[in-house]
DNA sequence: CCACAACCTGACCAACCGGTCAACAAATTT
DNA sequence: AAATTTGTTGACCGGTTGGTCAGGTTGTGG
């Protein structure tokens, strides 16, 4: 117990201030978009007074910025079951899992996210035309070899990919439409795996891999 | 040549500048947000001076409760093709067509109502819980009814559904980034014939129904 | 314990926002 | 053609926003 973790109590608050805002942040994004977020409602969901906020972000673009990357990192960890697949039911069949259950933890990050690029992705344009671009077509060549190992169905890799995108991201996007037809209740446990089932099932399915 | 339409000069202005503000405030709401928005932004785009927008609609929030209600009939429609199809084949096949012809054609529109939905749908609640909610229900039960001929594989209708509006809805909301990962291009004619036959194809054959 | 750096914050500000209004122009009716 | 309704607009306003800053507090290294 003599030492847990090194860091000076300075370093400490430093830490917890910045995560409690990026939370925050995260929070009020997600609800109001860029435009309708507020430093000042941010401020008082992290519990700050909102100069503090600019003492750590300079401007709202910083933050909002910071809070888009952190969802990035996410997601492309989500792709890592993606690969060392020995085939599509595994390595499709995990990402589908994985990416359901950042749609379930993380609904308000894919809500940024979402926002982002429905907006013409004004702030990380950049990293669409690298890292995604490169995530993309790597995932998209491992999916044209496990289709000439006859594992799967002739697709257009991209547009599978795309399908998977927009499917488990549905329940997070979506989800106050989902919770609303379901009677205003969020889905049981029961039913979320019934979710991922059903995605599960239809795609692995509909592209010849079960 | 006498008497095309029936239309005095006052009203044919009026209708002239309400479209022409709606069309504006679709663009600016689908590009900006609600919040991000601006009533001065969507006045220029539409060439008229603001005060004269705030003739027409009093309010920001009227002018975007119209163009949301106005999308929303759009889809309506479309679920037309579903009814009166005798299988999943014809029924799902032609929503499929038709819902990827409205992203190609109103993606703004279906911006906009997708970042409604995202923050919580605060001006349509009611439309989700009454209209959408019946409509939902309704197709439900004919996919049941499929299912219970044979004619498809027992599959959640509703998790059909919400496959359905994610998948071919993507291509619209999510339609930048699908544009930067195809090299800053458009889709062309033959890209977007491959994504709806991908999306067909995965769906009718997932759900056992070709 | 001291000097310096890092951190905190109430008060403030210029810019911008949605919305108003009075004065005016144009169409329609009588 | 006068009277009336409908449409048009520049100028304006209170309120809010992102951002600043001076002055104070707290932690740290010597």
């Amino acid at each position: 117990m003599a030492e847990p973790i090194r860091l000076s109590k300075r370093d400490a608050t430093r830490r917890e201030n910045e995560a409690r805002i990026l939370a925050a942040a995260e929070k009020v994004f997600a609800e109001a978009g860029f435009g309708g977020a507020t430093m000042q409602l941010i401020a008082d969901m992290a519990g700050l007074p909102k100069a503090n906020l600019h003492y750590y972000f300079a401007t709202k673009e910083e933050l909002y910025r910071k809070v888009v990357q952190n969802i990035f990192e996410i997601w492309l960890h989500a792709a890592d079951v993606f690969d060392n697949a020995p085939g599509p039911v595994e390595g499709i069949g995990a990402y589908i899992e994985a990416k359901m259950e950042i749609s379930r933890r993380h609904p308000e990050g894919s809500k940024v996210w979402a926002s982002e690029v429905m907006h013409g992705a004004p702030v990380i344009q950049d990293y669409l035309e690298t890292t995604l671009r490169d995530w993309t077509t790597g995932r998209s060549r491992l999916i044209q070899k496990w289709i000439d190992e006859g594992k799967m169905d002739p697709i257009d890799p991209e547009h599978l990919l795309y399908m998977l995108w927009a499917t488990t991201q549905h329940y997070a996007d979506f989800g106050h439409q989902i919770e609303t037809l379901n009677g205003g209740r969020k889905l049981s446990e029961k039913q979320w795996k019934a979710a991922k089932d059903s995605v599960r099932r239809i795609i692995l399915h509909g592209i010849g891999a079960l």
